[in-house]
DNA sequence: AACTATTTATAAGA
DNA sequence: TTCTTATAAATAGTT
């Protein structure tokens, strides 16, 4: 659209391109925007220039990135599910489908992690602290499993310490007692 | 841009809205190609439609939405903390919201969980027990301070077990010596 | 930043 | 839907 068509590749001229790419970004969310008012629907651009910028535009019911992206999100998981239920059927290959799906979350988990990691490569101590423990909250549901088996294994112990403890009590009575019993013998002979 | 000009406002006409729709998306997916292409960036763009419908475009180096996200989200968390710093240079403070944005992460982690607990109402155990596995391995940097505690507990406790083993054992030395002792006086004794 | 010749997108109609 | 076409919008190259 303009004095000549252009071929659609990278255009080799620097300085064109950057100028090519203020009004096409403009124009594209301006386009966006159109499409979100005109039509009554949510829509997300996010554009990174070659040198890392972020150019964003959410327009819609919403008009939060985070909320959209989050949608986005969840519909792909449920997409997922459909093309699972529909290509497998047998109950151990939804298992594992299922499983595949889990995978992915926990790859998001990961990567949020990761790259918080990144981020503050020198957490202060009391952030680490509440990190932890913040996380631990949120996995409260899932990760109980293994907790809950070094909690047993506690228990286990503990009643073996009672136990062992109540076991050493008696025996010292009886030595206790079989030394008493050993002087009086004693006392008995002198 | 056609034989009318539209008010920038929502259509009314159901249809026209549709037709509109349908063909404003695919004009805006294909700008989003042509910026991507002619300025080598990476371009992503996420439609709704008013039914729920998802359309989505990822153009550039990557072409994966994923991996867009990601760095969207990355490059939200370092534009918060310019922020910070730039506001904020108390230490006090500086930790505060170091504070804050942990809490956002957490948040995004929550909501994962939470959308993963919705989507799945019951998940089979053993995937509960793979979600919970791997959770755990990716909170392995944060969460081992409860864990090491506990640890630590259990050590002290073998500890004592053993000890009390082995003071059990000399008891029951002692208690046998005694009763040998014993028969032997009153072996003599007889 | 503006301008403007062209291309592109698209609203309405069939 | 799909195609056609008149017209609006976007924009490439220029200033």
């Amino acid at each position: 659209m303009g004095r000549k068509k252009l071929e659609m590749k990278r255009i080799e001229d620097k300085s064109s391109r950057l100028v090519t790419f203020s009004k096409r970004r403009v124009g594209l969310i301006k386009k966006a925007r159109h499409l979100s008012v005109l039509c009554d629907v949510d829509v997300a651009v996010i554009v990174f220039s070659a040198r890392g910028k972020l150019y964003e535009s959410c327009t819609g019911s919403t008009s939060r990135m985070e909320h959209i992206l989050s949608r986005y999100q969840k519909s792909c998981l449920e997409e997922e599910v459909k093309e699972e239920e529909k290509t497998f059927q047998g109950a151990g290959e939804d298992l594992c489908k299922r499983f595949q799906t889990c995978k992915e979350l926990l790859q998001t988990v990961d990567r949020l992690v990761e790259e918080k990691n990144n981020n503050n490569h020198e957490l202060p101590l009391i952030e680490i602290t509440q990190l932890e423990e913040d996380l631990d909250a949120a996995l409260e549901q899932t990760r109980s499993r293994k907790t809950q088996l070094m909690v047993e294994y506690i228990s286990t112990l503990q009643e073996q310490e009672k136990k062992l403890g109540e076991d050493k009590e008696q025996l010292e009575k009886l030595i206790a007692a079989s030394e008493e019993k050993q002087i009086k013998e004693e006392g008995l002979k002198v």
